[in-house]
RNA sequence: GGAGGGGUGCCGGAGUGGUUAAUCGGAGCAGACUGUAAAUCUGCCGCCCGUAAGGGCUGCGUAGGUUCGAAUCCUACCCCCUCCA
């Protein structure tokens, strides 16, 4: 915009910054910067949906700006305003600690460590009294409250709204006061927590923060936000190649979207990408492996990525069987005597269940009666196979499984 | 304080005495097609035993009861929601 030093920062991935000009008055006065990031320890794991906003953190930390992060020991405990019949358990101290150690490492992957400073909540709101929770909310009004448009929805359609819920947005705006914070970040549905921070800054006669709100990204599912209660989350922590396949299986439209969100590929390229598109002069799928091998590298390195890509075009692309497979102990190819019987016969459907390949016998037995199963490459229909050192078993597209007998192979080594 | 509505499988939501492991939709899984995309078609979709045919167990908020038989009827209890004050 106004300033080129500034533009990708202000302009790409960003849903709504309120105010712009206030925040581009504060990157020039050359103050080091407090920005806000908050979560609650009852979800621990990050996904790429929470990685649009981190890299926006983590672009400001290289202007020399300082993170500091909340630990939201106070309201996970209350409980997040989203289910109905949410019974959310209280979390122990134990299990917040072991969420927050966990969310630490991953969010370190994305987010400078060195330039983040980590405060918890009960640092100031264990000690909150009676008289201070009064004073907090007697700054707000319900007409306030209900102008947020997921309350009001509710509240128009007769669905329940509990008292901690319309809590929960105050605690998180008072953080803004507690931290002094310059700007928050969140997802653009955080918007109006986000704004409540403001006016209590400004209440206590602070600044009020700036809003850096960027969009939210869809999950895999090509419908809804990512977020690991839809089952369409790509998480950080993710094994490389779970990730890889993740991202290749999100839908077309997503791809654009997510270059700009999550990766670092140039935006003049991804302008590019965009006119390829439209004229159809780029293969598809060789764009999204492009996608899935910068995302991966992202998190777990080059190498990592590579061999992902290889693992998939190898396994889905050729349907060929994966080089390292996971190998299980077949017993019994030799017999007492030490002789080598050269194939064994097994009950299919309880060998796959206690390898796990499979949740239940059921769920086996389900899986033989549809063809899903293959034995060194020939499908098999009843369920005692004959298996020899060296098998191969592959369940569905992507489960596989190799036998090994190592009883076998002593003795072929100790008759050699 | 008063009145009313409701608790069914991962989710939504039918079902008011037997043919109900429970209609239907979504999600999920598998097969065909394929680019682990989209679209489409097909099948599966509580657990256990059985190669199979089949059998057993558990299940409609909880606990009892009525009945040959209950998600469905009765009793008590627990929980949730809405409206009025």
């Amino acid at each position: 915009m106004t300033d080129t030093r500034f533009a990708t920062i202000l302009e790409r991935g960003v849903a709504e910054i309120i105010t712009e000009a206030e925040l581009l008055r504060l990157l020039n006065s050359g103050r080091i910067l407090t920005l806000k990031q908050g979560f609650d320890p009852s979800a621990p794991d990050i996904h790429l949906g929470h990685v649009v906003g981190l890299r926006k953190l983590r672009q400001f930390q290289e202007l020399g700006h300082k993170v500091t992060l909340i630990v939201g020991d106070w309201t996970a405990r209350i409980g997040d305003p989203s289910g109905q019949s949410a019974t959310r358990h209280m979390l122990s101290p134990n299990e917040i600690e072991n969420n927050a150690q966990t969310y630490l490492e991953q969010f370190f992957k994305v987010v400078d460590k060195d330039k983040t400073e980590i405060r918890w909540q009960s640092e100031w709101f264990s000690q909150f009294t009676l008289d201070e929770v009064i004073r907090l909310t007697s700054k707000f009004t319900i007409a306030q409250l209900l102008a947020r448009e997921d309350f009001n929805k509710r509240y128009g359609s007769g669905n329940p709204i509990s008292l901690t819920e319309m809590l929960y947005p105050l605690l998180q705006g008072y953080d803004s006061i507690v931290i002094q914070a310059d700007v928050e970040f969140g997802g653009i549905d955080q918007k109006f927590n986000c704004l409540v921070g403001r006016e209590l800054q400004q209440s206590t006669g602070q600044p009020p923060q700036q809003v850096f709100l960027v969009p939210l990204l869809i999950g895999t599912d090509g419908h809804q936000k990512m977020s690991k209660s839809l089952n369409n989350q790509i998480g950080v922590a993710e094994h490389p190649r779970e990730i890889y396949g993740k991202v290749m299986s999100i839908p077309d439209p997503l791809i654009v979207d997510y270059f700009e969100l999550v990766t670092d590929v140039p935006e003049e390229e991804i302008a590019e990408f965009k006119k390829q598109l439209k004229s159809r002069s780029v293969n598809l799928m060789n764009l999204k492996k492009r996608l899935a091998h910068e995302i991966v590298r992202q998190f777990h390195g080059k190498q990592a990525a590579d061999e992902a890509q290889e693992y998939f075009t190898q396994v889905f692309q050729k349907r060929e069987i994966p080089k390292e497979t996971r190998t299980v102990e077949l017993h019994g190819v030799v017999d007492i005597s030490g002789k080598i019987e050269v194939e064994v016969q097994r009950d299919i459907t309880s060998l796959i269940v206690e390898a796990g390949l499979a949740k239940s016998r059921s769920e086996a037995n389900r899986l033989l009666a549809q063809g899903a199963i293959e034995v060194d490459g020939e499908k098999v229909s009843a369920s005692l196979v004959s298996l020899k050192d060296g098998s191969i078993i592959k369940v569905g597209k992507r489960r596989f499984l190799r036998m090994v007998d190592s009883a076998k192979r002593k003795w072929e080594t100790a008759n050699s």
